[in-house]
DNA sequence: AAAAAAAATGACAACCTTGTCATATCCTGG
DNA sequence: CCAGGATATGACAAGGTTGTCATTTTTTTT
């Protein structure tokens, strides 16, 4: 195993040099810098991880903090958080968290004093909670909010495009000879809903119709069952869309569902298009046409942001704000509308 | 904080007797191991894990391998593991993994390395490999099978009573008044598939009901399309069930669909029971009545099973087989028979 | 009871990196 | 060309643990 010290005389500097260079710490001469770089690479160097994070007390690792795990969505990020932190050679450190007790906050420096960990990734919910990051602004670690439901002015941040995604799942529906189509809303109290909601009804007026009614736009409030009651009385009305395009996979769902009650069949009588890509859109059949949040591009986002802010500068963290590109997947819940329908 | 120096003079030892102490070593008086704990018990030592893993150029990081993560049993696994760990005070190194793929070997070799982990958990669906077995006999890396296909000889592994939860939930549905009771069942190539089946057939059985015909148990393959067709066969058959128990809560999920089809209405003309209790489960509605995987308890035990093996004694691996309990889970799903069905 | 063997314990180095502080080198302006 | 400051580099300790090997204590044997 090579260490520091056999860079540092492959080099021919010392091994402080060579930890400057690792770290990324000023004064030293670009030449040099470069040589060592060339040793680093030569002998296919990398840090012994326990014995920095010995000498410095700060692990390497990453904490996420999350609350309620239920939900498929949430079930996705971890996922995708433990994939990208293999690939970056990282551990993840996990803290289950409820924002509702009142110790949170004895919760989170336990948290932080066991770990510790110096940056950490704030899913949702949590990435919401101001108080929690004044807390870990105190205590001087950095962190990254995954796809929040509101914009912190000043954080730094990971996000999709809901709007556009929206937008360009409902073109896909008009593409498809769509001219009738409802959306299923969830739940306005997060932005997310809101940014769908308008994705698609900018769709809608783009291509000559008419902004949607109350007829066509239902609350679905990310919950299944609300959803169902929704869906259903958006399909018993008298002009029922070709087409739904419901804010969650979830929601989604429960639209196949009422799709069934009503006897209509999937896609040749009704298309239904969902939003997220949980595991929920490729267990149904048929399988969901959905927006496929970009998951493992985030997560990766997320620690590249953390590892890349300097080290103990502290003053220089400048917000940054990411945005993943979103796909739009395409299974077969979505058809050319038939003829006979009306 | 605390060091393994301050346990020594506390215990009025050598530091090397505490370590002793601490992994278990021999050649220390029992007298002294005493001191020791009690010493370490007071400062409320707990060692510097950084320091050791250097020392010892392991990780004490638990490495888990997995493969495909789509379905929702995967992600409650994941997360279950995640959770464990976290209480444990341990890493979790995690490594995606194809075993359809030719460089697995590879694979696995260059996740040991870079991990230096040297306990994993083996997850489904690797847990049934033998060659995978092997090659982590080879290296001497402890392993534990979690909710393995098949039972390995010899080797330690964390599971759940299936049959009797099958029995246990049709047990429930009997209870219930439901005398034609319906079962999807799974994939016949996992010995889950035949163990629900059996405890299932049990429990009809000991009820003095006729052993179930075709009828009455259907093949859905753990997939949501077959358990979809299978069911609203099974429904439309003359003398259709009252009560249907899938094998799996997404099969129980397509029998919400077939159910939806036939204009029968659940929990009052037909009631719905399942297996596993993933994300789905709370998410369609009526909620599911189901058998709750003690994913949580299995979990603990295999990174129990993981840290109480001896580090270094390599022979006395006398392999532990743990059942962990499980949990019937009821929700709105299920319901006394109405009369008027039939 | 002495000698030998076995068991228990301890002193100290080693692991690899980073921080501190001292030293060497470079550059600037007179 | 030199003084002085700025910049670049290096020597060495420290961090908490475990391995090696020597030493002390206990037990067994004669």
């Amino acid at each position: 195993m090579t260490t520091i010290i056999d860079v540092a005389k492959a080099a021919g500097v010392s091994i402080k040099t060579v930890s400057r260079v690792m770290n990324n710490q000023a004064n030293v001469r670009e030449e040099t810098r470069r040589r060592v770089h060339a040793a680093m690479q030569d002998l296919n160097y990398s840090p012994n991880e326990a014995a920095r994070r010995m000498r410095s007390g700060r692990s390497s690792a990453i904490g996420m903090l999350y609350g309620d795990p239920s939900s498929g969505y949430q079930s996705r990020l971890n996922h995708a958080m433990m994939q990208a932190c293999a690939q970056a050679g990282r551990y993840l450190a996990v803290g289950l968290f409820d924002e509702a007790k009142s110790e949170w906050k004895e919760q989170l420096e336990a948290f932080l004093d066991r770990t510790k960990v110096d940056s950490v990734v704030l899913v949702p919910p949590m990435c919401d909670s101001s108080i929690l990051q004044e807390c870990l602004n105190e205590r001087e670690t950095r962190f990254v909010l995954l796809s929040p439901s509101r914009a912190a002015p000043g954080v730094a941040a990971v996000s999709m495009d809901d709007q556009r995604a929206a937008r360009e799942m409902t073109e896909y529906l008009l593409g498809l000879g769509h001219r009738r189509i409802g959306h299923i809303a969830g739940n306005p109290d997060h932005i997310a809903s809101l940014l769908r909601r308008q994705g698609y009804e900018e769709a809608i007026v783009a291509a000559g119709l008419e902004k949607p009614d109350d007829a066509l736009v239902v609350e679905g409030g990310f919950d299944f069952r609300m959803a169902l009651s929704s869906a259903e009385k958006m399909l018993a009305g008298p002009d029922r869309p070709t087409a739904i395009f419901a804010a969650s996979d979830d929601m989604a769902a429960a639209a196949y569902m009422a799709a069934g009650r009503m006897g209509l069949s999937i896609p040749e009588q009704l298309s239904i298009a969902g939003f997220d890509d949980v595991p929920i859109a490729n267990t149904i059949w048929p399988s969901l046409t959905t927006v496929a949040q970009p998951f493992e591009q985030m997560a990766v986002e997320a620690i590249r942001l953390l590892s890349g802010q300097s080290s103990y500068g502290g003053s220089d963290t400048k917000a940054e704000m990411i945005v993943a590109p979103h796909e739009i997947v395409v299974r077969g819940s979505c058809a050319a509308p038939s003829l006979q329908v009306h």
